[in-house]
RNA sequence: GCGGGGGUGUCCGAGCGGUCAAAGGAGGCAGGCUUAGGACCUGCUGGCAUAGGCCUGCGCGGGUUCGAAUCCCGCCCCCCGCACCA
């Protein structure tokens, strides 16, 4: 199917890569444009995913050379992580499932496949037919500057290096502790993709509340402290085993389960002794607030293996606490059991401390009631609290029984709370998960605190201020992810950047942890700008020492003095100092939304504190995520489409257009087959079409309709220019693709003969209108119309203002409107014409349109000023009385144009429609298959028998149809 | 839950106060070309209407306005991200 396109397209690859049209080198005399995409990570071929968004850059990077920009696109490959490692291990344990993916999906030769049990052998393979991919889909890419990342490529690597010792000199890495889902027999991070149970959850922090009872403390864990007002009594689970246990230098008593966790937690546990919680049912316990002595409740929705197992109650506000204190007087056995007088569950009053709008005092009563929650072992309890909880927290006000906090919502003031807490010594803080998780393993996960880990920084006011601002100065296309950007650069903490495992370069300064895949991706669009010349002079990694970079980055230092330590030649150090400074900053880079958190975030972290304002990104394009069919991609769900399969099968431009016009912004664009083929079929029509237009032959006198084509050319060449500058790819294509394609549709409807050197014309703007899209079939073309060079570095249209006809295109727009009105007409009557008439308006009526028009620009227009100024000419003042009638009618319609459609008017003056509706008779009569005849309204010999001609407005002759 | 993006005609999507029955594409229909066509070209494609009009309509319910798909309020639904992972 594609065989013709195959020829095309690699024929023209070939003839750019011998001219290398695409490798740009510094000239101080041009602009430059620098883009860049993310590099793709290696553990598989790449995907149509990475080619909607690479493709998106390739049309800026394409259309900003046509612009005469000096363009620079640079391509790497990511090899630092885990995966990569970790696929290799699964195909050297014989994995069936991993060897089918690879084998059928990603299309790996059996013979290619047993050798992947080398990580580095799997990189190198997905990485040379990635490059080769990349070439086939046409991206303009300069292959010079191509390199990979991890320790594997040392150049790189010491370029790493330096990023990281320069972030630890100005402190944006720091050690700390971290605290992470774990699990227990593992001994491991249990991420996401290692979980049998509990995507998503991750560690959450409890306010642990200590009460005093006895010689211990009961650490209560709690998500709001501020209820802490209203406690009346404490649960634990009678049947759960506790402890007395030493943690740190105070006796808590807390679940089994707690004690083990507490100690992952950077806590010194001791345990003393172990005891069923039935064992301290009845006893008491003091409120540290008010000093009261509470009692402690057999509460068995307790659950011991969250938290600490240590619950205290607020039933004013809490679902649960009211529900477990109901059953208990229920059930006066029970209490018995305990040894518990049942005036003890009688004296316990709810205290209420928050008010919220549409509740009374007890929100935890009322809700109780009203859900009809049975009891404590009711699933409708969990609803219950949660409805009272995010009521309560965003719009609860703390009562004046919380003294300092009182008057203040709840969500204000909790962070100041549990501060004051800490300080007064009855606040300690824990981690747990909120929901179950199970590893891989099946061992159930805890919370584990990890210390000596290396952190960015990103938690720092300071620097977040400075990312806040690069957002600002940025363009963001779409504008609304500016949004996004700011929101996340606020959420972001400090971030884990070493690993012990996994591919990567190893941290400087404590080479057994590996800088993390994430933070190893963030300035590296600065190398490209030199690894050019670290190939070209064999520049040895260990040459490229911190103060070379130091030089060559950010300007310090002598070349003179570099070249004797480095033995790099100063004049080199120069040349690479030079070229650095010519390409960045990065002009525009632009990823799928779900890097804005993490990648797109860091690269703005990073290119903040390390550079000066002026190499900051220019413009950081996002877009939505590929689906197939409606679906998202994914290997297991059997839609995976590789970007050599998909071109294979369709071709460059045909792939490159279908996913062009799938979406922009940041919708997601799907990918159907069927959307392939019929724009295959449109790109083989556009073809033929341009062969046409470029064998014809003789040159005609252009007339209105001529003006027309080209004036709205110059609208489309504005608008999709505009459109590509804003990355709005999709309406670009848009426009380029089929707009233009309708107006010359139009022009060939709406003429007996085309003009050839009108539509030559058009065909030369159209097909460097596509060539950003679909570049290689436009090489074609351009040959075609007898053109020298490549298109991809000709000149991009130049809108012409001079060449916009607004009478012409006004003009058109009567045309259009007047079969529209006579096929309506012919509709509602049923009647096929035989004989129609059209009659222009009277000089009278324009001149009387084009006057309120005027007018109606500045101000909205009145009838009175309107006569009071039409009366001043001395022929309108005649006809008085029909021309207050006829403005009665037109002043409605004027008021509710827009102000454009005003403008234009009255910018086309004042149109002859007589000699344009004869022009266009030949149109009318090929419509119409009707004879027709044309009549100025005042020409009294006109044909008119059903009087119609007094109808006739400007823009608007009258119709009689016979 | 928090944050971001969305809900438009048969479908995909543009529009974001008047030019809107609403761009463009797909699908459907009709005509042309052709031995034939799922290939190509052209036109039509909400309903009603014997004169260029009217009615319904842009997630749901209210409101602002001379006028709302577009602005405001409330609600429902969908997609994406939420950290040691590329």
């Amino acid at each position: 199917m594609s065989l013709e396109w195959r020829r095309i397209e690699e024929k023209w690859r070939r003839e750019w890569e011998k001219d290398r049209i695409f490798e740009a080198d510094p000239d101080p005399k041009r602009k430059k444009c620098f883009v860049t995409f993310p590099y793709p990570y290696m553990n598989g071929p790449l995907h149509l995913g990475h080619a909607f968004t690479a493709t998106r850059i390739d049309v800026y990077a394409r259309y900003k050379r046509m612009r005469g920009f000096n363009t620079l696109f640079p391509w790497a490959w990511h090899w630092t992580g885990e995966p990569i490692v970790g696929t290799a291990l699964r195909i050297q344990s014989g994995d069936e499932e991993i060897i089918k993916a690879l084998k059928e999906i990603d299309g790996v030769p059996e013979e290619e496949l047993k050798k992947f049990v080398d990580p580095i052998y799997m990189a190198k393979y997905y990485t040379s037919e990635g490059k080769e991919a990349a070439k086939e889909i046409g991206f303009s890419v300069d292959w010079r500057r191509e390199f990979h990342t991890t320790s594997l490529e040392p150049a790189y690597s010491r370029f790493i290096e330096w990023q990281y010792e320069t972030l630890r000199k100005k402190g944006y890495v720091v050690k700390g502790t971290h605290p992470v889902v774990w699990c227990p027999k593992c001994k491991s991070p249990t991420g996401d993709h290692d979980r049998l149970e509990g995507e998503g959850v991750s560690p959450e922090e409890y306010t642990l509340l200590k009460f005093q009872c006895g010689d211990a403390y009961l650490p209560a864990a709690t998500f709001r402290p501020e209820t802490i007002y209203g406690v009346t009594n404490m649960f634990l689970n009678p049947d759960a085993t506790y402890v007395e246990a030493i943690v740190d230098d105070e006796k808590w008593i807390i679940s089994k389960e707690a004690a083990f966790k507490l100690s992952e937690q950077m806590r010194k546990v001791k345990i003393l002794r172990e005891f069923k919680g039935s064992e301290l049912i009845g006893k008491y316990f003091v409120d540290p607030i008010s000093g009261r002595n509470l009692p402690i409740l057999p509460g068995w929705f307790v659950d011991p293996k969250s938290a600490t197992g240590v619950v205290y109650s607020v039933p004013a506000h809490a679902p649960a606490d009211w529900i477990a204190l109901k059953d208990l007087m229920n059930k006066p056995e029970v209490l018995r059991k305990f040894g518990i007088d049942l005036e003890v569950i009688k004296g316990i009053k709810p205290i209420s401390l928050i008010k919220v709008e549409g509740y009374g005092d007890y929100p935890a009563i009322e809700i109780v009631e009203k859900m009809g929650v049975r009891d404590q072992f009711d699933p409708k309890v969990d609803e219950a609290t949660s409805i009272i909880y995010r009521k309560e927290f965003h719009t609860g006000v703390l009562k004046p029984i919380t003294g300092k906090y009182a008057g203040k919502r709840v969500r204000d003031v909790k962070a100041e709370l549990i501060e004051d807490f800490k300080k007064m010594g009855i606040a300690d803080l824990m981690y747990d998960l909120p929901e179950k998780v199970v590893c891989r393993c099946t061992t159930r996960c805890i919370v584990k605190i990890l210390s000596d880990q290396w952190f960015l920084k990103y938690s720092d006011p300071e620097w977040k201020k400075l990312a806040h601002e690069a957002v600002d100065r940025a363009k963001i296309f779409p504008e609304t992810a500016r949004a996004y950007f700011h929101d996340k650069i606020d959420w972001l903490r400090d971030w884990a950047c070493a690993r012990r495992t996994g591919l990567g370069t190893p941290l400087p300064w404590s080479p057994d942890w590996i800088v993390e895949t994430l933070s190893d991706s963030t300035i590296y669009m600065a190398f490209y700008t030199i690894v050019k010349h670290i190939r070209k002079y064999n520049i040895k990694a260990e040459q490229l020492t911190n103060e070379v970079f130091d030089h060559i980055f950010l300007g310090i230092g002598d070349p003179d003095a570099l070249a004797k330590d480095s033995g790099i030649d100063a004049s080199i150090i120069r040349e690479m100092r030079d070229e650095f400074t010519y390409w960045y900053p990065v002009d525009l880079r632009v990823s799928a939304k779900e890097l804005v958190p993490n990648h797109l975030s860091f690269f703005i972290f990073q290119h903040v504190a390390l550079f000066p304002q002026k190499y900051w990104p220019r413009a950081i394009g996002v877009n939505g995520m590929l689906l197939i069919e409606g679906k998202k991609m994914s290997k297991s769900k059997g839609n995976f489409l590789t970007l050599s399969k998909t071109v294979d099968e369709f071709g460059a431009d045909v792939t490159r257009m279908t996913l062009i016009l799938g979406a922009e912004d940041m919708e997601d664009p799907d990918w159907r087959a069927e959307n392939a083929k019929s724009i295959d079929s449109k790109l083989r029509s556009l073809y033929r079409f341009i062969n046409e237009i470029a064998s014809m032959q003789g040159e005609d006198k252009p007339r209105s309709i001529d003006r027309w084509l080209i004036s709205v050319l110059q609208g489309r060449i504005k608008a999709v220019s505009e459109a590509i500058e804003n990355l709005k790819t999709r309406t670009a294509a848009e426009i380029a693709f089929f707009e233009v394609w309708n107006d010359i549709r139009w022009y060939l409807r709406r003429v007996d003969k085309p003009n050839p050197k009108t539509l030559k014309k058009v065909a030369d703007v159209w097909v460097r209108l596509l060539a950003p899209f679909t570049p290689h079939v436009c090489e074609e073309m351009w040959r075609l119309l007898k053109r020298k060079g490549f298109i991809s570095v000709a000149e991009w249209p130049v809108y012409d203002k001079e060449k916009v006809d607004v009478a012409a295109e006004e003009s058109e727009d009567i045309i259009r409107s007047l079969i529209n009105d006579t096929l309506n007409i012919m509709e509602a009557t049923k009647k096929t014409p035989k004989r129609i008439c059209y009659y222009v308006a009277a000089d009278w009526k324009w001149k009387v349109y084009l006057e309120i028009l005027r007018k109606a620009l500045s101000a909205r227009v009145e009838i009175r000023d309107v006569m009071r100024a039409l009366m001043k000419d001395q022929e309108l003042r005649e006809k008085a009385k029909k021309i207050s009638a006829y403005v009665g009618k037109l002043l409605p319609e004027i008021n509710v144009m827009s102000e454009d459609q005003k403008r234009r008017r009255v910018k086309a003056k004042r149109i002859d429609e007589e000699a344009l509706l004869n022009e266009a008779k030949e149109l009318f009569e090929k419509e119409f298959k009707a004879e027709i005849l044309i009549y100025n309204e005042d020409d009294s010999k006109r044909y008119d028998p059903m009087n119609r001609a007094n109808l006739a407005k400007p823009y608007r002759p009258a119709i009689y149809i016979e």
